[in-house]
DNA sequence: TTAATCATGTAACACGTTACATGATTGC
DNA sequence: GCAATCATGTAACGTGTTACATGATTAA
């Protein structure tokens, strides 16, 4: 499983809360792994469980109480262990999990003028996305402010890299598949 | 949900059994959609209930007995409903869920000897993904002359052309990381 | 004064994965 | 003789999603 161990590797850096972290997987990580809040205080839980994060109960009295986790040395040894065999998800990478272009496989059911409207409306988010991807390389600049390790930012920079080529191949094959629809 | 959508197309082609359905969708929908064989079976038993389907058993005397699967006008009625409004794929689609890449992210924790090994089976499985295409655009031509209908074909065409274009930028994105790695 | 932020969770449900079970026929 | 193909499923478990619940502080 993989939230499990993104968790680790933010922790990795350095103690936080649920809700920080929460924050900084959403702000580092969501581009490649989706995950719901109630889904990391879940595994939050079992992680402590399985010996690889301890928490402390900090008391504040002009904010709520927070749960302060802190990797443990079991944890760190089954974050490098995940980092250096990477069995299948290698070969998982070299596919799209994509339900939009199960869709599109099924257009023929469609008018070609929904299918372009579609179309369209996606070539829109990607150039949005695209756009927004400014805003993941601030994130990593401040990230890499605060724990300066010019070892660690570089590979932040290098999956941030993947984003931006993901990007412009699909806006590309967009295009072209709207000049095949347009064709004729 | 997506599994049971696909399986509505796939069914709208024609009626089919579990097995044939499990071995289509391999052939046809697994670069975008990975579904396990138990968990078509299940799905197709829950789509019978919401009667989307409807199933015949066939009684084969020198094979084992199958059941067959045609899809009803509630069922038809559904695909065209699920085709027509992409709600939240659409936005799904401009991001790459990849734990492979959320491992990158996490690189720095490893020499830089290791991530390049790691790194480079990447690049190795992207080439031999990319050649194996060719069979994807084979089973296509072999679909396309059974159903024989261009407009269904043209998007199949369109969904293989996303895998070429996907896994070319893929290759690219990997040499850059290469690259950067070697640098100094 | 309304929305956002801080901060935590529980419960139920939906979907995905793994392991197991059966047994005949056909091709190498 | 052994593996693959045909053909179906069940059970248990693991992961992801949705809905609900609480309540103070701070900025627009």
């Amino acid at each position: 499983m993989s939230l499990r161990h993104g968790l680790l590797g933010l922790l990795n850096y350095g103690s936080m809360t649920g809700y920080e972290l929460d924050k900084t997987f959403k702000d580092s990580l969501s581009f490649f792994w989706q995950a719901k809040t109630s889904q990391i205080y879940r595994e939050l839980d079992s992680m402590e469980g399985r010996g690889w994060l301890s928490s402390k109960r900090v008391i504040q009295h002009e904010k709520p109480n927070k749960r302060l986790y802190t990797i443990t040395d079991s944890g760190k040894e089954e974050l490098k262990s995940w980092l250096s065999t990477p069995g299948s998800d290698i070969a998982g990478a070299t596919r799209a999990r994509s339900s939009f272009l199960m869709r599109v496989f099924f257009f023929g059911e469609l008018s070609t003028k929904q299918s372009l409207e579609i179309l369209q409306l996606y070539r829109e988010k990607c150039i949005e996305a695209s756009k927004g991807m400014g805003v993941a390389y601030d994130s990593i600049s401040k990230y890499d402010e605060i724990i300066a390790d010019d070892e660690k930012s570089k590979y932040w920079y290098i999956t941030a890299l993947y984003g931006d080529t993901f990007l412009q191949a699909s806006l590309s094959w967009v295009d072209k598949a709207i000049a095949i629809l347009k064709e004729r």
